[in-house]
DNA sequence: GCTTTATTCAAGCAAGCGCTTGGTCTAGAC
DNA sequence: GTCTAGACCAAGCGCTTGCTTGAATAAAGC
């Protein structure tokens, strides 16, 4: 599985073929079947187990104490360290092959994602109340969704931003300052030493 | 070109065959190669000719009188109307398929996005310094660009939101609420009938 | 009327695809 | 010592893939 997910994540799931599959695990071009049965269900079961970890991940994080901007932070960092960090290709997949998955495996999916999606929306909710959430809109957890999956995109493991600094750098793009200094003054944009080129 | 990308938007360039693109335009199978000679070739096309002409579009913006904010505005609504208008397959191609695209034919369509990153770049510049733009961080546009792109994610044309009324909500989310009241009061979340369901 | 040019057809080739088949090997249970 | 279950191999089947081939058709130029 953990192979798919790479192949999966550099060649798209029908760029990759089960031969690619089989030679990245050490194995002959038709001993996969054993374990999966067929290529489509190691789309889904790669899906269903980065869904579930991370799942887990962000659920811990909710039930924390503290304000919520912390929680918030913290689900930022969980969230990016899901989609970026070295060996995790299982979201990405996710993400970017979603049309590759059969329609009758799709409703186990969407039904984690809701699960994703209901404890990002208790925590913004937290943060409208407190006043600390910078743009309340109609779809502000889609567009928040779109800028941090989006880094995916043209993040490079080694750049000039790690992982906890764009969590850094996305929280501040998203939050009021801080919350007693809610309406203060601009501040002079900070510059990195070399932008990455978006897509 | 238009066939070719409505079928690689829907099921992406691996997973449409070049039978498929025959058949959608009338021809035998083997006829297309006639005009484009390999299905790289119609990739290419399809990326180079959807970037050509959303440059025009948002290059005409760029030097327009009034205020950056209005410029920002109108942006904003013609990128989303490149990306999510019925007909509008080559950007979502582009953004989507970018992998399947040769490491040969890439230097010419990242040429053209930088020309288009370049128009964005210069009015985001006017609007951090008239103290508009919203969280100034250093990697906003690539935040903002993340935003916009992925509502091609969940779109679907007929929803509750419009392309103009998600353009709204989407620059409400990025700039302050007017540059005349800068630090107001926090203003209620505007609720639609029917929230889309993210991915 | 003849030639040229642009476009398409009909057939098919070589390679690659997902998956199947029947069999082998190994480790543990009894 | 025999049996069973788990894991894998080696070969290949039927089909689809991108692309090629040589010929046909139609309009335009001279």
């Amino acid at each position: 599985m953990r192979e798919s997910a790479r192949l999966f994540r550099e060649r798209g799931y029908e760029g990759t073929s089960v031969r690619d599959i089989a030679a990245a695990t050490g194995l002959q071009s038709g001993s996969w079947v054993y374990h999966f049965g067929t290529k489509q269900e190691i789309l889904r079961a790669v899906m269903e187990e980065g869904l579930r970890r991370a799942l887990e991940r962000i659920e811990a994080i909710a039930v924390r104490r503290g304000g919520p901007r912390a929680r918030f932070e913290a689900l930022v960092h969980a969230h990016l360290e899901t989609l970026l960090a070295p060996g995790q290709d299982f979201i990405p997949v996710l993400l970017y092959d979603w049309r590759s998955l059969d329609a009758g495996a799709r409703p186990a999916i969407v039904a984690l994602q809701a699960r994703y999606e209901a404890v990002w929306d208790r925590v913004l909710g937290e943060l409208r109340r407190s006043g600390e959430w910078a743009a309340p809109t109609a779809i502000d957890r889609l567009l928040l969704f779109g800028a941090l999956n989006w880094i995916a995109h043209w993040y490079r493991p080694g750049g000039p931003l790690g992982i906890p600094a764009l969590a850094r750098q996305a929280v501040a793009f998203f939050l009021r300052q801080t919350s007693r200094r809610r309406s203060g003054p601009e501040r002079p944009v900070r510059r990195v030493p070399r932008r990455p080129r978006s897509r």
